[in-house]
RNA sequence: GGAGUGGUAGUUCAGCUGGUGAGAACGCCUGCCUGUCACGCAGGAGGCCGCGGGUUCGAGUCCCGUCCAUUCCGCCA
């Protein structure tokens, strides 16, 4: 090694010791005759000493001459500091440098590398390298570690063994748009990069493996946000012999024993919602349930009063705000903005303030009396001092309108506290969705998914699609979906009727998944399991909105990789070979 | 594919209804400083105001286009 120590670790127990330390330098302080140089390694910070007429010339020449994130190697004495800095672990001591080497100098870095940097997520990203120079990132990256590192300990406690899935497969066309690559050997043909190891774990299952894991990366070729990455990590499961009951069980023990093990919490036991109760209670099929304000629907109170918008919309429901009764009309008027803006889509907000003194004063007094108004209260369990914000239009629509303006509300009076974990299990998800565009239903988890049994009946009735409930659930922390999962479909009769409603002809279902059907022919078992965005999961331990900040080398919101740069045009020759012409090549 | 926000010094940003010097902080360079650790003090360098058009006597500022970044909608079984 290059050091006996690394930067974090002196103290006064080791005053006179000889030492060498290899680190960056992080900043120079010359005083004139004494300069002092703090190095950093990813364990710590070491401040070193050097005196005129002390220390040796060179020493001082050639400490005169470091700049940041220049790579120094320094050997000298541990000994105590005059003035003691209580801050640093090392705050007590310092290195009189008898000699000091610069291993290798540093250009300026573009932007601080501190835990505050004054650098843009750009930039950062175009010196990522630099970048996770910075504790945060790293830590970032630390945790990363440790959850990965937990998950591998809890699966393999319970059974479970990583097998390692490919990741030149086929496209299929259900789902994501896929990542293609073009196949040399079989030119005109091309590999697909995995969505998931969806058929590849089932057959696992099919081949006895009994409990599968594995740690994966995942590829979805579709337009990308703050928590979407083109390449992104699953942990991905499967078990056999299991109803949904026990799958729960599984991953309910492996979320609470990652947080018992990384932030020394002790959940309780997760609710379980309905699909139907989270769409009619929040709107949305991944609630924030850090806090209450549930949907209140007021259809029958407020109908047939002469509010045209009222009686002519299909839904009518509010929430209602504890405490903002006295908001003014500017902050009103902000949230009807915000509701109005073109991402949202609400024609308009109605609001009713239950005033202090028992009075209502709402902006439809025209239509309502104070007794109307007192038992929309009333059904909305208001007190006085509260605030009911009501929207109406088209079911579907109102109840994501709504969804929106309870986060935002949740935002404004602070309920959304990062360090406040809410788990819940979404179970009885619609087996199938309808697709107005394509007049077709589609499978709302994925092809694979089995349909409760007692509804099985109804699938031979396709005006009875829409209301089949499928044996699926999703894993929901602070709204944010974690991961989900379903029990599968074994049987070869049922998979092939699965596939015929999706609009598969035999003989495309045989071309597409027939050797997965095969699979079901040769005694394939009862099994289910689950996936969890790893990404995720990552940044809601580290209290993050972003998961960029929780992956080494990520992409940005285009695809691109602005440090490789990449993607990148490919050479004439290397088209010839894979047997490609580019038809609208980008200037 | 659509909407919002932003692009001015190495970096983060300010720059009002268009009107004589394009600014601050941090960083960088030079000098001074024997206990600093957000060191301090003095001085200095550094700018195609993203790019291209237009309006105007005059554009960092207004208009149009375009590129880049970012957030969201669509999309993501």
């Amino acid at each position: 090694m290059l050091r006996t120590h690394h930067c974090n670790e002196l103290n006064l127990q080791h005053l006179n010791q000889k030492v060498t330390l290899a680190a960056w330098v992080k900043t120079l302080r010359d005083k004139g005759k004494i300069i002092f140089v703090d190095i950093r390694d990813k364990f710590g910070i070491t401040q070193l000493r050097a005196e005129e007429g002390k220390s040796p010339p060179e020493v001082i020449e050639t400490m005169r001459k470091l700049g940041r994130e220049f790579v120094v190697q320094v050997t000298g004495t541990v000994i105590e500091r005059a003035s003691k800095n209580p801050d640093l672990p090392t705050g007590e001591i310092e290195i009189e440098v008898e000699h000091i080497q610069i291993l290798n100098p540093s250009k300026v870095p573009p932007f601080l590398i501190e835990d505050e940097t004054d650098g843009g997520e750009d930039l950062r990203m175009r010196y990522r390298y630099l970048d996770l120079r910075r504790n945060t990132i790293r830590k970032n990256l630390e945790l990363r570690h440790r959850i990965a590192q937990a998950t591998r300990h809890y699966l393999d406690s319970q059974g479970f063994i990583e097998v390692e899935t490919p990741m030149l497969i086929k496209s299929t066309p259900e789902g994501a748009r896929d990542f293609l690559v073009p196949s040399r050997m079989n030119l005109g043909e091309f590999y697909a990069l995995p969505q998931s190891p969806q058929t590849f774990k089932q057959l696992l299952m099919v081949s006895g493996f009994d409990r599968y894991f594995q740690i994966v990366k995942c590829f979805r070729d579709e337009d990308l946000r703050a928590d979407r990455q083109p390449e992104f990590t699953q942990i991905d499961c499967e078990m056999s012999f299991v109803t949904q009951e026990d799958v729960l069980q599984m991953f309910e023990g492996l979320i609470r024993y990652l947080f018992q093990q990384i932030k020394g919490l002790e959940l309780p036991a997760f609710p379980r919602m309905r699909y139907d109760d989270a769409m009619r209670l929040y709107g949305s099929d991944k609630p924030d349930t850090r806090f209450g304000m549930p949907f209140v629907e007021l259809n029958e109170l407020v109908k047939g009063k002469g509010f045209q918008v009222f009686d002519s919309a299909e839904l009518v429901v509010g929430i209602c705000a504890k405490g903002c009764a006295e908001y003014t009309r500017k902050q009103l008027d902000e949230l009807t903005e915000f509701v109005k803006r073109p991402q949202i889509g609400a024609k308009g907000l109605v609001y009713v303030k239950c005033n202090a003194d028992g009075t209502f004063k709402s902006s439809v007094d025209k239509f309502y009396t104070e007794t109307d108004l007192q038992q929309w209260a009333t059904k909305m369990q208001a007190e006085k001092g509260d605030l009911l914000l009501i929207l109406s239009g088209e079911t579907n629509k109102v109840r994501k309108q709504l969804c929106e303006l309870r986060l935002e509300m949740g935002n404004r009076l602070g309920l959304r506290d990062k360090n406040q974990y809410s788990c819940l299990w979404i179970i009885d998800f619609p087996l199938l969705e309808y697709n107005e565009e394509d007049k077709r239903f589609y499978a709302m988890h994925h092809p694979f998914t089995s349909p409760k049994p007692e509804d099985l009946p109804l699938l031979d009735n396709e005006s009875e699609y829409a209301n089949i409930k499928a044996n699926a659930y999703d894993m929901v922390i602070n709204g944010v979906e974690v991961g989900g999962g379903s029990i599968r479909i074994y049987q070869r009769p049922l998979q092939e009727k699965m596939l015929s409603i999706l609009g598969f002809s035999p003989e495309e279902a045989k071309a597409q998944f027939g050797f997965l059907m095969e699979a079901f022919e040769f005694g394939a078992p009862p099994h289910g399991g689950i996936a969890f965005g790893f990404d995720r999961l990552c940044s809601l331990f580290g209290g993050a909105d972003t998961i960029r900040d929780f992956i080494a080398f990520p992409k940005n919101n285009a695809g691109r990789d602005v440090m490789i740069n990449s993607p990148a045009p490919i050479s004439q020759a290397q088209l010839d070979e894979l047997g490609i012409r580019l038809v609208n090549k980008k200037a």
